[in-house]
DNA sequence: CACTGCATGTAATTTGTTACATGATTCA
DNA sequence: TGAATCATGTAACAAATTACATGCAGTG
C-alpha cells in the first residue's frame, strides 16, 4: 500500500488508548504526541469520515454535545497492521542548518542568535518533557502504555539535550570565527 | 512573505558556492545537505525557471552540453534576505516515535527490532557525516564556507549519536520488558 | 446578551513527490 | 550500437495546511 496512512495510525492509535472526539484528538495528538508527530484539522476530520466508513471507528452514543469516537475490532486489527509497516522517513528540512550551511552569506554574528534561537527551544522542549514525564507517572489509567510512551520522551530527552550540547559546541566556534574576522583588521577600525 | 521560499533558499545558497546545472544542484543538494534538506527533481526546475524570471540567476554560457546557472548579484541580495527570515519549523514527524507510542499494540519485540533498525541507521549516517567532514577538509575550494559547513556536520553527528544513546537505553528497557511479559507467566505457557 | 471555548466540517491553496517523456553524450 | 549516465522538463497526483463558515453551551 503506497498510501500514506501516516494519518489514520495516529487517529486509530490515539483511539486505541482511550475514546474522544475529533476535538479532543487534535488536542491529545498536539499535547501528547507534539514532540514527535503533528496533525492538523483539515486532516482529522475527513481521516475520521473514512475510517467510519470503512469500520475501523464508530461514533459511540451518550454523550449528547459532541461526536465520541471509538475504534472497533476491525479498527484494532488495522492499527496493527500499520504500525508493523515500516515506517517511512520524511525528507528533512531543517531550516536552522539551511541558514548555518550559508552562513558566510549570513554573518557570523546572525548565526550566533539563530544558534542561541535553537539552543533556547531545545531547553523549552526538556522542560516539557520532564512535566510529560510527571503527568505520565501521575496518570494510572495509562499504565499498560506508561512503559512505550516513556520510550518517545526519552528518545525527545536525549535528542533537545544533544541540541544543547551541539549549540554549546557550535556558539564557540562562531565566537573563535567572529574575533579571527576582528584580529584581520588590525586598527581595530569598525567596518560596517 | 508567508511563502515557503524554502527551495529557493538552498537553490540559490548553492548557487552561491559555485555556478552548476539543475542536474548537479540535485546531486549537490543530495550528497551535502542530504542529512537536514531535501530538494526533489520537480522542485529543482521549476524553482529555478521562477528564478531566471525574476533575475536572480541566469545561464552562463560556454558549456554547450548542459545549462550551468550562476547566481546574480540580486540573487545574493535576496539569498542574504532569506536566510535572515526566521527559519520556518517543518512539522515533525518521527514514524518510529509514533510506532514506539502505541508499542502496546505492536508489542516489545517488534518495538525492539525497529529500534535496532534505526540505531543502525544512526551508525550510518554518523559513518556518512565522518566522511563528509573528510571531504570537506581536502577541498579547499571551499575555504571560506568550511566553517559553517562543518557547523551543519557537527549537529548532524551529535545528533546521530544521541539517536545511538537513546536506542540503547530503549533496547535495555525493552528487554526488561520482555522479561516482565515472561516472568508473568509463571507455568511457561505460550498464551496468545 | 455578548464573549469564550468546544466542536465539526469544507474549500482553496500550497507544497512536494513520482512518474513519465525526451534527448544528448560517453564508453564498452 | 547498445547501455549507462547526464540532462531538462512536464503532468498527474498526493498530502497537508490554512482559512473560512457555522453553531452550541456555558459564564460573567
Amino acid at each position: 500500500m503506497p498510501r500514506s496512512d501516516q494519518s489514520q495510525t495516529a487517529i486509530l492509535g490515539a483511539l486505541s488508548i482511550m475514546p474522544m472526539s475529533g476535538y479532543a484528538l487534535r488536542e491529545r495528538i498536539r499535547d501528547t504526541l507534539g514532540h514527535f508527530w503533528s496533525e492538523s484539522f483539515g486532516q482529522i476530520y475527513p481521516t475520521l469520515a473514512e475510517l467510519e466508513r470503512q469500520g475501523m471507528v464508530r461514533r459511540s452514543l451518550g454523550d449528547s454535545r459532541s461526536t465520541t469516537f471509538e475504534i472497533t475490532d476491525v479498527g484494532i486489527n488495522r492499527l496493527r497492521e500499520l504500525l508493523a509497516e515500516p515506517a517511512q522517513a520524511s525528507r528533512p528540512r531543517n531550516g536552522l542548518l539551511l541558514r548555518l550551511f550559508f552562513g558566510a552569506q549570513l554573518g557570523a554574528g546572525r548565526c550566533r542568535q539563530l544558534v542561541l534561537e535553537s539552543r533556547e527551544q531545545a531547553e523549552g522542549r526538556l522542560a516539557g518533557l520532564a512535566t510529560a514525564r510527571a503527568d505520565l507517572m501521575g496518570d494510572p489509567g495509562l499504565a499498560p502504555d506508561a512503559p512505550y510512551i516513556l520510550l518517545t520522551i526519552s528518545a525527545g530527552e536525549h535528542s533537545a539535550r544533544a541540541a544543547i550540547d551541539w549549540a554549546d559546541d557550535a556558539l564557540a566556534a562562531l565566537d573563535e570565527l567572529e574575533a579571527e574576522a576582528v584580529s584581520n583588521i588590525p586598527s581595530g577600525g569598525d567596518t560596517e
